[in-house]
DNA sequence: AAAAACATTGGACCGATGGACAGGGTGTAA
DNA sequence: TTACACCCTGTCCATCGGTCCAATGTTTTT
């Protein structure tokens, strides 16, 4: 598993790809729909019209998707991101960035070309108005893991999304869980929602 | 050279940054001003008022920089962000996960908690003129009993505590649940306690 | 060295949850 | 009257969540 994937529906580029990654295999995007597996490193070429809906499609499916293009543009790579694309880059750049790209997307990290990067976040910034949020407290009493897990349930993540955000088992989550149920005395994880949300309002 | 720095004002939080870069150093803001290396990895506590100025003069100087957050927002991950910051993260995030945030954010990444990016990549893509997207709605859009047994599951109640409340049966409970989800536009009943616990004006 | 705490995983159980499919009853607007 | 929105209920079913029974290996404390 977590197979190197390059997809595109012409046939070339591939050359660049196998000399960065020699075990990776180029599909196209119908065989890509139904071989996606959780954990697989997707270079996904943006020349066929429903890229995006691909993207999304197999990043729900837990792959790891950098698109590639032809001719970048802070549109395409904003519609790659929010397809779920965790990378963006020029379809033609050298070796070594790919590599480094790999080595960014598939930690949980994003890689956006930096002349690229400022203009999204100029347009991101005219247009949002401002709000707190999540949870500092009492987290003290609970270890390293049971916090990572507290924190990640009271960001409303499943058990099974949080033991692929920590590279768990789905068990294990839930052992962590019972665990910071028990130690900061509540039910279920919507009451520790609830009970990290009122205490982040006196701290601040 | 390329020395690990953890600024920050107050001298707490420490251990944690330790155990993760055993070579790193603790120093204020106005010491880092004057020894920022180009190539420095810097921790930076947003718990001082200029942290965005300190942020972005560090980063002229070349230094890769990590703002942390016990708070964090979308608005402050992209003030950091704009500030020139590689990353913005939770304070109190687990050591595994600052060493995935160094790896990234060493190699030219960008690290972004993900519940944060969507909403920023939200933003910024309707301010680029992509149409559609993300529902910004209130409860207004629900109907009487919709907005009842939102608010009821909103407070952290069960399925079969809102129907006792209510006095009907937890199928319809299920169903005007349901129908929440659909307007609102969210998966299940955490994601609409964290949407509801972020605006809450629209509550009483 | 022994004891305790921690991280990890397995299996099994069962209630809670949410969607799909299908209705009934009421009122109001076209 | 017809259409429509709202409210209420049912069954079925796949999945999720939380707890109980373990077990193994590592790290820390005593």
């Amino acid at each position: 598993m977590m197979a190197t994937l390059f997809v595109s529906q012409r046939r070339g580029e591939i050359p660049r790809l196998l000399s960065a990654f020699p075990d990776a295999r180029r599909i196209t995007p119908s065989q890509a729909r139904v071989m996606a597996a959780h954990g697989d490193r997707i270079w996904l070429m943006a020349d066929h019209s429903d890229w995006p809906g691909l993207t999304r499609a197999l990043a729900e499916h837990g792959a790891v998707i950098v698109v590639m293009s032809l001719t970048p543009s802070e549109t395409e790579a904003l519609r790659a991101l929010q397809a779920g694309a965790r990378g963006y880059i020029h379809a033609l750049s050298p070796v070594e960035l790919l590599g480094q790209v790999a080595l960014v997307t598939g930690n949980q990290g994003i890689w956006v070309p930096a002349e690229l990067l400022g203009r999204v976040l100029g347009a991101a910034f005219n247009s949002l108005g401002g709000r707190e949020s999540l949870p500092p407290e009492n987290l003290s009493a609970l270890t390293e893991r049971e916090r990572a897990v507290a924190l990640a349930v009271a960001e409303g993540r499943s058990n099974k999304e949080v033991a692929r955000r920590l590279d768990i088992t789905e068990r294990t989550v839930k052992a962590h869980l019972g665990a910071v149920f028990r130690k900061l005395g509540v039910r279920d994880r919507m009451q520790l929602v609830l009970r990290l949300a009122k205490q982040d309002e006196h701290i601040v």
